[in-house]
DNA sequence: TCAATAATATACTCATGGTCTAAAAAATGC
DNA sequence: GCATTTTTTAGACCATGAGTATATTATTGA
């Protein structure tokens, strides 16, 4: 990322904040950053552009965040999983990101559309995942209701407390949520009252639910891709290192989360590309999952 | 209501649905409805105000029928609650009423934001009221909780539901919502877990609940306030014979109802107030509680 | 140093919401 | 049926804001 570029998506990310993604001008974006039409136009082909490059670079942050979050700690631990949602909720909240999806049908913008959609999904799919890590396999069949169920009363929980100027945490709300899934899901459970069929959930993530030894051969197969990429020396030394420990009978799991955590740093410095955060992220998954199975 | 106001509303009505709100200019309208600017700008001071008469009258319309299914039918029958759900929801999700509730925070518009929330807040009150018309007077305190989790539960299994264009029908996702309920109610009941105390309701809505005596003294209350204004000679006629009516020991229900209906029909002809509105929607519980108690 | 690239300043188009005015058309009261 | 008032029209006009285009001035890298 251009160093102009990053300029502009700073000031643009602090004036949607401040005053709200309608409410910025373009020209408001030009004059705080000091630039000229013409430098904006040549970094984002229109403002939506814009916007969605701020989104991807905060879901970025809070997906690592919510990585960073989930080592050291068991993968069932609920806490944990209400701080990661948390974090999500205060960028999401400050964008007003639940707003953007639903005004999709007002735009005759199809890209912004089609892209606050996908990122909703994918977050109904990380969340279901989540539940199943939280609740054990037996819920897969209803880990998707369960996700759109939680969502939505997390999400009209927040909205109504905002509504009523009842200014509760969003931690609050989180809980409160999760509180309430509890006995749905034993009762769902029971009587296998299913509309969201887990299989709308895509194939490739539904894998990562998978044993250890299918997660190591993806993390081993993403390196050997990477490196195949221009990498630093220092990355391609981790990498290789890590292929190798990862092909031992017993990997150490220690060293590999501390390799992880020196990625994790590199990452944040760069714009890493998608594959580097998949690899992150399948990394810090197999080392939960690792641990857990030690016990 | 003026005539050529009721041709540019049902114009624009037309043209939001088709396009959407934003996507539809105000030339848009005027070349539709065949009319010079100044006559738009006569009747509405902004496009914005526009909007709020259309959802004002859609509103009107829908409690009107969702009182109608109440009649006839016993006041805790769950699938007369899941249709007068369905039947706000065909229109609100016609005009992505749920998009326009969330854009409020990106509009400077104060009015529409306002608006906005009033006319939720007030749905979600509603469905509390009915929730504990259903389970009884003892989920009181968790009553507005249930609600807010109703709705939350529904909106976003929509929500999903369209973005993964699974189109199953509206009233699918309500009972799927309501049987979700259930199970939280009485875990909920027992654990005394309450997030929104049931206070935020409105005083004089909450008084509703009370007994049928209440009821009758403010429908006789209301009657004679609506008997001061001007009135036809019909509805004189029939307002003198509610109050004699009412005062009687055993109001015979039936002669009421009848009654209601007529007003109802003519409430459709006019532009009823909400006063008269109020009437009608008082006299209605009335009626199905009465019939509840006779039990 | 020179050529390519980045950045600036500024003028322009176009769509849209909203205001204003003068004249024509309707409605209304006597 | 005529005079007055109200409604409606047509269209000019303004402001704002997105996006394009262009000519000019840095910056930079070989």
């Amino acid at each position: 990322m251009n160093k102009k570029q990053k300029q502009i998506i700073d000031v643009a990310h602090k004036l949607f904040l401040e005053k709200g993604f309608g409410q910025t001008s373009i020209q408001d974006i030009l004059d705080e950053a000091k630039i000229a039409k013409g430098t904006f136009y040549k970094y984002f082909k229109s403002k939506n552009e814009c916007l969605i490059a701020i989104l991807e670079l905060v879901k970025q942050e809070s997906d690592q965040k919510r990585n960073e979050l989930l080592i050291g700690n068991r993968i069932d631990d609920e806490e944990v999983f209400a701080d990661q949602i948390s974090i999500r909720l205060a960028t999401d909240k400050e964008y007003n990101i639940l707003a953007l999806f639903l005004t999709t049908s007002f735009m005759t913008d199809r890209e912004l559309g089609t892209f606050m959609v996908n990122m909703h999904m994918s977050e109904v799919h990380w969340v279901s995942r989540r539940l199943i890590d939280i609740y054990g396999g037996e819920i897969k069949e209803i880990a998707l209701d369960q996700a759109v169920i939680f969502l939505g009363i997390l999400q009209h929980t927040l909205q109504v407390g905002k509504m009523a100027s009842l200014d509760f945490p969003d931690k609050k709300a989180v809980q409160f949520a999760l509180r309430q899934l509890k006995p749905i899901i034993r009762e769902q459970y029971q009587k296998k009252d299913v509309l969201f069929p887990i299989h709308l959930i895509p194939f490739d993530e539904e894998d990562e639910l998978e044993t250890v030894q299918q997660l190591t051969e993806q993390v081993v197969n993403l390196l050997k891709k990477l490196l195949q990429q221009e990498r630093t020396m220092e990355e391609t030394e981790l990498f290789e290192f890590l292929i190798a420990e990862l092909k031992m009978e017993k990997p150490r799991i220690l060293i590999i989360e501390s390799i992880w955590r020196t990625l994790g740093q590199a990452a944040k410095q760069t714009k890493a590309t998608d594959e580097y955060n998949e690899l992150l992220q399948k990394l810090s998954y197999f080392i939960t999952l690792t641990k857990k199975v030690k016990d």
